[in-house]
Order: structure tokens, then sequence, then C-alpha cells
DNA sequence: CGGCTATATCGACAGGCGTCGATATAAGGG
DNA sequence: CCCTTATATCGACGCCTGTCGATATAGCCG
């Protein structure tokens, strides 16, 4: 309780582009896909929350290193995966760095991933 | 056309289980990592949303294999990996097979990247 | 300066993954 | 029945990736 955050989640942001709406293009399947490989550990998928959940916002590495049975460098590896995705920046201040997400990122798969519950009333000659 | 496909996104189902709120699990990551890593590669991405995005809800396979430079086998195999995800189901109806997604499943991973705006306001004594 | 802590980079190794051609299985049609 | 089409499986090959220990870099402190 650091910061007020406000529950304001992407309700209506988020159903902007669905992957039901048209078949992806072949560029944004590349580069959405390298996000999606970002994800595609266990290690980094709780770096992640981790990151995401903790208070404030970010964390120092220092904070991220001790749940995990890993070794420093493959965290540190796996931060700069998170990070040259775009899922997570990061900066240095002082002694620590922190990393924090990206919210925009997450949104964005996020969105993508949304599918509209599929109402199956057959009207046509469909099925 | 073919069914009657009402605009129904879970808008509100989507803000259950963001990983923003409290650190994954060690099961829940590796259950999680497994379906992500089943959309990190591009021509399962396309893959996935030519399903998705195809009338009715599902798509034959010969209406998948033409739209890629890949192999037969390959698109193949790429099915079975997001099948095996629970991303997508399939059914053989006499000679075609047909493909369509699970939205369950692609809900619950997009509720779980779905991040609230986070409103700096310094309330406490935070940063 | 010298040492201590925090984090990143490097090089190596094992295992996983995407791709292919060849081939097997399934279904339909003469 | 045999042939043709549709899809899946197999085996192989090369590349990518997660992991480690060792080491480098960056900043603090005495």
């Amino acid at each position: 309780m650091s910061k007020q955050m406000l529950p304001v989640f992407p309700a209506d942001a988020g159903c902007c582009a669905p992957m039901v709406r048209e078949p992806l293009a072949e560029d944004d399947a590349a580069e959405l896909a390298r996000m999606f490989k970002a994800l595609s550990d266990p290690v980094r998928l709780r770096l992640l929350s981790l990151i995401a959940s903790h208070e404030g916002g970010e964390a120092c590495v220092c904070d991220l290193t001790g749940p995990f049975d890993v070794s420093q460098p493959t965290i540190s590896h796996h931060l700069k995966v998170l990070r040259e995705a775009g899922l997570v920046g990061s900066e240095r201040r002082g002694t620590w760095v922190y990393y924090w997400v990206v919210p925009a990122a997450l949104n964005r798969l996020s969105g993508l991933l949304q599918i509209p519950v599929r109402v199956s009333v057959p009207a046509g000659s469909g099925a």
C-alpha cells in the first residue's frame, strides 16, 4: 500500500485486437511470438509475477534471486530475456538494479488472446 | 454468417487472476509456461489466429496448410503442439480433420496478463 | 586504495525444438 | 480392391535455449 493503485483494468481496451477477428500478419506473428517465447519459461513467468506483484510495482534483483533454485547468472539471463522482449524495464539505482513490468506490452498480449464467448446459435447452413 | 456470434467479451471475467496480484505458484507457472510455449512460435500463432478467425469458429487442416511455406508434416506437428497445450480441440469428420480454439484456455492466459494501469499516486512512505 | 557486495557477461554443455523427407494410417471413389 | 487424397507419425539434422561456474563490471564503504 505504498502507492495508491487504482484498479483500472483495460476492459474495453483489451478487446481491440483479438486474433479471433482476423488472421495475424506474418510480421506481427513473428514479433508476438518473440514476446510469448519470453513467457514460455516457468522461471521467467514467476519472475514476471514477482515483479508485477511487488510493492511499488518494481523489484530489485536482490528480491528476485532468493525464491529460485537456479543460480544468480541464470536469473540475470532470464531478466535480460524479459527486458529484450519489452515486457519489463530496468534501471540501476546506486548499488541495486530495479525491474518493473511494461503494462502496455502485457495488455497487448492479453487483448490478443481475448476470445469472445461464442454463443453457438446455428442460424444458417453452417454445420 | 453461418453462426451467430455474439460479441460477449469476458471483460469482467478477464480480471480474475492477473499475475500482478500475487506471485505465481511454482506448479501454476510450469503449466502456464507450457501453454505460452505453444504460443511462442510464429507459425503456431498464425495457425491459431487462422482457426479462431475462420468462419464457424473452426477450420479444416486443408484450410491451414495453404498459407504457410512449411511442409504439411510441420503444420501437423504444430497443430499437435497447440492441441496438447489445450489451446485447440480437434475432431475428424469424414475425410477431414477440424480444429477449433478453446476459449477458456486463451481467456485464462489473457486474464493472467491483464495489468491494471498503475496510477502512480504516492500515498504512503513508499517511493 | 582495497575490499566487499550486487549484477552482468562469457564460454561450455546438454537437452529441446522446428524443420524436412519418407512413410504410415484413414477415408472415399471408381 | 486399388488408387487417390487427407492427415499423422517417424527418424534425422541443425539450431536455439536453459543452466552452470568462472569472471568481469559497477558502486559503496572504510
